[in-house]
DNA sequence: GTGTACGTTTATGTATACGTTATTACCGCC
DNA sequence: GGCGGTAATAACGTATACATAAACGTACAC
């Protein structure tokens, strides 16, 4: 994986253009968010400041600003008279993600449990459970990827904790690309969707302590696969 | 606790200066974060950017780049016009804050466990649990504070797992303030002492699920009796 | 061919300027 | 006194300028 400058001939600005929003550094911060998660910029891509302000019609004040934000949620690192650079993902990287990603999550099944929710409240992650379910009976793992995200963002809303719900996202951002990448190189997710449909029923049944276990075993499953996938394919950074 | 602005008389330079480090950015950014977690500014106190720049001696664009970073922390809130407010923590944010310190010390405790620490790793943790035990003894407790603290910090430490580390310290950074209100507020630490010691011993035993247990039931007792403390003294922000 | 020295270029970190608009102060009226 | 309208002020968000020093390219010596 070697590491490219914003010259290189690939990138146009249209293939993720800068979408208006109130702000240049909103814009700025959610057009570079969406490029690093998308794996639009590979791990270790690099680009300069006045590069990225020119491409995206603003000086760089406002770019900064972005990158200053992007920096603290680990996906970019800036590096003096180098710009900033797509932070690339390591095996060991991936491991600590998963391990907060577990912790996090089982705590958010086990506060979803006791807060005794109503069907309209367990309405989403059901659907997004139920939606990993058609995805992989179609055999679309696009579909099934994008809904199992859905399962994973809802569950940990559900928990009432707001902090939880920033954090857990943040880990999911710095994993989305690992995810990806390694989206087809797993086994058919059968386990995972029977596994998604357990968690949902035991936070239905108010059953704390099982909801709790249920996800924790689903992402330490998950952890264990991915992990694998990453030696076998040698993968050492993402 | 009403709203202080950047001109209260009681405030001084010299009572928190900036210390200078490589950077101005930096140098903003631990000055003014160290102002919040000690509470030398209270929830809700407000400040200019201007007005901030003034007094650290620099101009207003390092003195941005370190708010939005503490932005980011969840430490302040950046308010257009109004500048930069101390964000207050209610109770509901100690929950989810301590919701989330027992999730993540738990999990640190059982990796920690995993990892078959030697007498050398293990001993800063051993120091603290025993500096909190010798605070306790004295019978004072602003050292005790400061040992509990250690210990924490130490225990996250010892997992192995870097983003864990940072998500706990940003989260003990949140929380540092009400813990300093309420020290006193509190009977005497005796089950904390004693239960940093047990956990400290499961550690070293490498019993993952014993150290996991035992720390996840020392921040649920903790957890308790601050949201009681929080609650007997009406105290709504912090 | 390799290493070093030197001059030039460039990408920052920071300061300052500028345009916009939210906020505040003031005034008149009821 | 309270309310509404208007003008002035001020605090941004952003653009531009500037100083610094890191990085690069070239020439020369061994």
């Amino acid at each position: 994986m070697s590491q490219k400058r914003a010259t290189a001939p690939d990138r146009t600005p249209s293939s993720n253009p800068a979408v208006p929003t109130g702000s240049l550094v909103e814009t700025a911060y959610r057009t570079l968010r969406q490029r690093v998660i998308d794996n639009a910029w590979p791990p270790g891509y690099r680009a300069l400041e006045q590069e990225l302000a020119l491409e995206l019609g603003m000086s760089r004040t406002p770019l900064r600003e972005a990158l200053v934000r992007l920096q603290n949620e680990g996906l970019v690192e800036v590096i003096p008279r180098h710009g900033m650079r797509v932070l690339p993902v390591s095996a060991d990287d991936m491991r600590d993600i998963y391990q907060m990603l577990t912790a996090l999550e089982a705590m958010a099944a086990e506060l979803a449990a006791r807060r005794r929710l109503t069907r309209a409240q367990l309405k989403p992650l059901l659907d997004a459970a139920a939606a990993t379910e058609h995805a992989l009976n179609a055999e679309d793992l696009d579909a099934w990827a994008s809904a199992d995200e859905s399962f994973h963002r809802n569950l940990v809303e559900l928990s009432g904790n707001r902090l939880l719900v920033e954090v857990a996202r943040n880990c999911a951002d710095r994993a989305h690309r690992a995810r990806a990448v390694t989206l087809r190189m797993r086994p058919k997710p059968t386990h995972s969707t029977r596994e998604h449909m357990d968690v949902v029923e035991k936070i239905r049944a108010g059953d704390a302590r099982a909801a709790f276990d249920a996800q924790r075993a689903h992402r330490e499953r998950g952890t264990r696969e991915l992990l694998a996938i990453l030696e076998y394919h040698q993968l050492k950074t993402l």
